[in-house]
DNA sequence: ATAGGGTTAG
């Protein structure tokens, strides 16, 4: 105050005459603004009269003595401030307008303002929500020179910060919020003390902003990191096209590649489940000729964990460029051995891993020893598991929660509940507080042993009374039997007698316990058959404040299906889309499972058919599932779905292997021989040809199966063998025989095509020979033999008449060895209409008796 | 700044 006076007398700044009146009161509440009224010009009271005059206020009058100066300047700061106080901003600009031209220094203007005052102005504007006018007016303030910050005191600041975040949270665009960050930024405020970054951050990733976000960062010193983790919350929303925008941006740090981007980038792959985009990722990095550090190697691996071949690869890559692994190297290469359940070589590695230790390089942590029980849990290994926490124990490192989990899940997997139970107790003698992860385990290990009701009094009594130790079994037994005699009173009775028989036995500690969806989704399972109980754990669930999720519903079903409840299954399939809860895979294998089971094959395709509707992939469960019900395909209608479903299949990547399909098909075709025993035993001593050949076959058939409304006929028999060609054959004409109703006759002439004989390989030779006999002797059939050029011109004709078979078989009709320059020929056999049709409505079987 | 554990269908 003393320096404000002192610049102000030694200023030349020109001063009203008039006496200082007395200063208003300082009273919020007061109207002493309105009192002031009388003191003003006119220009005061009307902006548009102001801004027409340019003579500055104080200009039109002279001052003389210091203290009048102050006193003056005293009075227009008393006046701005309850302007402001009335919510006039504009005057306020005004005030300070013309004492900053009268050469008063803002700063010095500033401090005799009564900033309780001004407070209270900017908190009625922003509590009117007059946001963007009152920026208009600090514009100006600032434009001045006054430092707008400097007039908010705690509670407008306050009042601003409440704006900011009222306005976010009912912000439609990101960017909106950025630039009015920015502008208060301009004003002076710093953004990071009126909107913590996470929640600007948060706001631009759920719009799926990235630019808005970009431009959030920027404003910063550090935007590199902000840039980072803004990826990262991008991944975290699977969102990898916006985290790539930002990491495009981010990648660069001034001039030199910012490595802690390209490894988080990598991260955010993981994230997102695209692996090969890290390793486009990575290629770019080797392109540029960057080199790569030891997190990013270590990202990388980690991210592609689940391809070991890779993982291996780009741990040698590192090796040979020089990048020393650590031991999180290590540890995510033991990942990737669980992954792979390669117990071997997760073994090589921890024995290296512990030979390096032994050296003094480095120590096995917890991550290391917990991953390596997990890959022997994994494989069943239990004792080995068990091994291992010797050594760690040895080593000197605690096991942690998730150490105790995994040696628990070794128990659990080998079916050893007692094991699993006694380790538990163990954990929670060794003071290690369980959750509800841990608890699952031992829960499930008692579900997959069908020790059903003990994993249900493990729960009751947690439930009741927190997890204790030593009640593993025999009290535990005691309490639950009480509250099993009397199942209405349950509720009662756990109040009253169990809890104060277990206070009695005075254990020290309780760890609480907090079930999770997957808890009551484990006890479901333990519901056997028995829907009514399935159902009110359900509801439980809900009670408990937890949602029901896909697992859940797809229990349920499985439950209802199991009592042969075909509709009860699909009605909940129907619920569950009601609860607003997306079925997957494994709740409509389920489903298709339930109406396979009860036969109902109409249902399971046409769930089958409204899966792949809501673009859910099959897998080689569900496809099985389908195909289980073999015995159910009679008409050429079932085969064709279940050929379908096959090559639905194959599409989809996953190799058939599947006995039934095969027999199915064999037996389908050689149907229509079926009073015909050596025909019969010929396929099936036939059918153990190589995989390759079979699946060619299968698709063979499928194909002219599938092709049922083609309107000529054509069976292509080239790179089958006989047996192969034999079935396909046999498939097409079963396929016409069950097309054609009686009376219904065939319309066009049946052509089969050959292999080359030329480029006849010794394995498939006599395939001709070998149809022909079918045909003609089996079935008779008339047949007509062609060679044929495969130039269109030849398309027309060259069929030879009717030739005695044994001609045939004995390759008379066979082309001549081919010459060099000789166009590919084409073997071709013509079965005309009439004879098919005369095949057709002969009686009975449609076959020949000729044995 | 890096890494680890649980529940559903055949």
């Amino acid at each position: 105050m003393r320096d404000a006076v002192a610049i102000l007398a030694s200023s030349s700044v020109v001063l009203p005459p008039n006496p200082t009146p007395t200063p208003p009161p300082h009273n919020p509440h007061s109207q002493s603004s309105t009192k002031l009224k009388p003191l003003l010009p006119r220009s005061f009271t009307r902006r548009t009269q102001s801004a027409d005059s340019n003579s500055p206020l104080l200009s039109t009058v002279r001052w003389d003595s210091p203290s009048q100066v102050r006193n003056r300047l005293k009075y227009y700061a008393d006046l701005a401030s309850n302007l402001s106080d009335d919510g006039r901003f504009t005057d306020f600009l005004m005030i300070a307008e013309s004492v900053v031209v009268s050469g008063v220094k803002p700063s010095v203007f500033a401090t005799l303002l009564n900033l309780k005052l001004v407070s209270v102005g900017i908190r009625r504007m922003l509590s009117e929500g007059k946001l963007v006018s009152l920026i208009q007016v600090f514009k100006g303030v600032k434009k001045l020179g006054f430092s707008v910050v400097e007039l908010f005191d705690e509670l407008a600041i306050e009042a601003l910060r409440h704006e900011c975040h009222r306005r976010l949270a009912k912000c439609d665009e990101a960017l909106e919020i950025v630039s009015l960050m920015e502008t208060l930024q301009e004003l002076g405020f710093s953004i990071k003390g009126l909107v913590d970054a996470s929640h600007i951050i948060r706001l631009c990733v759920n719009k799926r902003d990235p630019d808005a976000a970009i431009r959030y960062a920027q404003n910063f010193p550090q935007a590199g990191m902000l840039l980072c983790s803004i990826m990262i919350e991008f991944g975290k929303r699977r969102d990898l096209v916006s985290a790539l925008t930002v990491f495009e941006v981010s990648k660069q740090n001034q001039g030199c590649p910012n490595m802690y981007a390209y490894r988080t980038i990598v991260d955010v792959c993981g994230l997102c489940g695209d692996c090969l985009k890290s390793r486009s990722i990575y290629e770019e990095l080797l392109a540029c000729k960057f080199a790569p550090n030891i997190y990013v190697f270590n990202s990388l691996m980690n991210v592609n964990a689940s391809d070991l071949t890779y993982t291996l690869q780009i741990y040698k890559q590192m090796q040979k460029v020089g990048v020393t692994a650590d031991l999180a190297s290590y540890n995510i290469l033991l990942k990737s051995c669980c992954l792979a359940g390669r117990v071997d070589l997760a073994k090589d590695i921890y024995n290296e891993v512990r030979k390096i230790e032994s050296m003094g390089v480095l120590k096995l942590d917890v991550f290391t020893y917990s991953t390596m029980i997990k890959v022997l849990a994994d494989a069943r290994m239990w004792q080995m598991a068990l091994k291992i926490k010797e050594d760690m124990l040895l080593a000197g490192v605690i096991p942690n929660i998730v150490t105790w989990t995994s040696l628990i899940s070794a128990c659990a997997n080998a079916g050893l509940v007692e094991q699993a139970i006694q380790l538990f107790e163990e954990m929670l003698w060794a003071g290690c507080e369980p959750n509800s992860q841990c608890c699952n385990i031992l829960l499930h290990a008692c579900v997959e042993s069908c020790q059903y009701d003990r994993a249900f009094r493990l729960f009751k009594g947690w439930k009741a009374n927190g997890i204790q130790k030593g009640i593993s079994v025999d009290i535990h037994c005691k309490t639950e039997n009480i509250l099993c005699a009397n199942p209405n009173h349950e509720r009662d009775s756990r109040k009253s007698s169990s809890t104060s028989i277990l206070k009695h036995q005075s254990f020290p500690v309780s760890f609480p316990f907090s079930p999770t969806t997957s808890t009551y989704n484990i006890l479901m399972k333990a519901c056997g058959t028995d829907y009514f109980r399935a159902k009110a754990l359900m509801d439980e669930m809900k009670m408990e404040g937890l949602s029901p999720n896909h697992i859940s519903w797809s229990i349920l079903i499985d439950i209802f299906g199991g009592k042969g409840n075909v509709e009860g299954a699909l009605q909940i399939l129907r619920s569950m889309y009601q609860a607003g809860v997306q079925p997957d895979v494994v709740t409509y294998t389920t489903a298709i499972k339930v109406c396979v089971e009860q036969k109902n094959l109409k249902f399971a395709f046409s769930l089958f058919a409204e899966m792949k509707r809501y673009q859910i992939k099959p897998n080689m469960v569900t496809y099985n599932t389908l195909l289980r019900a073999r015995s159910q395909y009679g008409s050429l209608q079932e085969v064709q779905q279940c050929l379908a479903i096959y090559q639905d299949m194959r599409k989809a990547g996953y190799k058939h292997n599947d006995y039934y399909l095969k027999q199915l098909i064999g037996e389908w075709c050689e149907g229509i021989l079926q009073n015909n025993n050596r025909n019969k035993g010929q396929f099936v001593s036939h059918s153990g040809t190589s995989p390759e050949l079979q699946n060619l076959l299968l698709e063979k058939v499928a194909v002219h199966l599938q092709d049922i409304n083609a309107e000529s006929l054509t069976i292509d028999l080239q790179g089958l063998s006989k047996i192969e060609a034999r079935i396909v054959v046999l498939a097409v004409l079963r396929m016409i025989k069950e097309q054609h109703s009686p009376g219904d006759s065939v319309k066009d002439d049946l052509m089969i095509i050959f292999e080359d004989v030329g480029s006849q390989t010794r394995h498939k030779g006599g395939v001709k020979e070998a149809i022909v006999k079918l045909l003609q002797y089996d079935l008779g059939l008339e047949v007509l033999s062609a060679g044929l050029r495969v130039k269109k011109d030849s398309e027309s004709g060259g069929f030879e008449n009717p030739f005695p078979s044994k001609d045939v078989l004995q390759g008379r009709d066979l082309p001549p060895k081919s010459p060099a320059r000789r166009p590919a020929v084409l073997q071709r056999l013509k079965i005309k209409k009439a004879s098919l049709n005369h095949w057709l409505q002969r009686k009975g079987g449609s076959f020949a008796t000729t044995s």
